[in-house]
DNA sequence: CTATCATTTGAGCAGTTGTTCAATTGATAA
DNA sequence: TTATCAATTGAACAACTGCTCAAATGATAG
């Protein structure tokens, strides 16, 4: 289970000396903007109540008091919640007279919540 | 592009009465607990920090030190990372005289990032 | 116009998060 | 054993997050 223990000399005691691997991980890394965006997106997706929300919509659009219904809170702190699904694209809407019906607004957004319900269901 | 705008009535002024809508979204919700891990599972790629450890040991294994150095960060806010990472499995490390080698633990975690991005690059 | 309802917005606040710094633990070598 | 280096840990702190509450905005009906 070891056999590349010596394939690599050890780097911390001096690290500019042995910079390799850092340098080949660097390398690794995608532009700097796209980690932003990456994490930023990510960060979406890590909050109970806008999965919650995602998931809600995934069948029929809905307007925001039907989801807080749904979701049993409150009409502002779900509408909070869709300003950040919206600035993100993950949501769209439209007026429909006085109510703003939501619906999905990405193929990825099942996709990257079925890959992580994979993952989290072993 | 309103086909269906009298499919449902309003459903907002008593909530109760036409709780059908609500209760269809709750039907699509995931049960609670896998709705809490999908939570944390995207919390934790949610930091540019650890997305970038991720990235950095796609290729090869490697001790803190270096990945602090190919961050060009401090071993210490490595090390706590990597305990975020390790507790969620998604990073493995074994002991390799004083260093300790860390590498990615779950094979999800390479699809999660490349589907992520793949949204973020549109 | 006014009244009403759905939604949005902003301030405030408690809870959480990521980093730094200092101290500690773990493993090896002399 | 002691000395040294790698890694971990905990406390502290600033920055951020998500909710509540109250006020404002948007759209429709009378």
């Amino acid at each position: 289970m070891h056999p590349n223990t010596n394939a690599e000399a050890p780097t911390c005691e001096i690290t500019e000396v042995h910079g390799d691997i850092a340098r080949r991980a660097r390398a690794q890394l995608p532009p700097e903007d796209a980690l932003f965006d990456l994490a930023e997106l990510y960060k979406i997706f890590g909050d109970g109540t806008r999965i919650r929300i995602l998931y809600a919509l995934s069948e029929e659009e809905m307007c925001v008091c039907d989801i807080a219904a749904a979701l049993n809170m409150t009409v502002s702190a779900i509408s909070h919640q869709l300003r950040i699904l919206k600035n993100a694209k993950l949501v769209k809407y439209r007026r429909d007279g006085k109510r703003v019906l939501y619906a999905p607004d990405d193929d990825h957004v099942r996709k990257i919540l079925s890959l992580g319900l994979e993952h989290v269901l072993e």
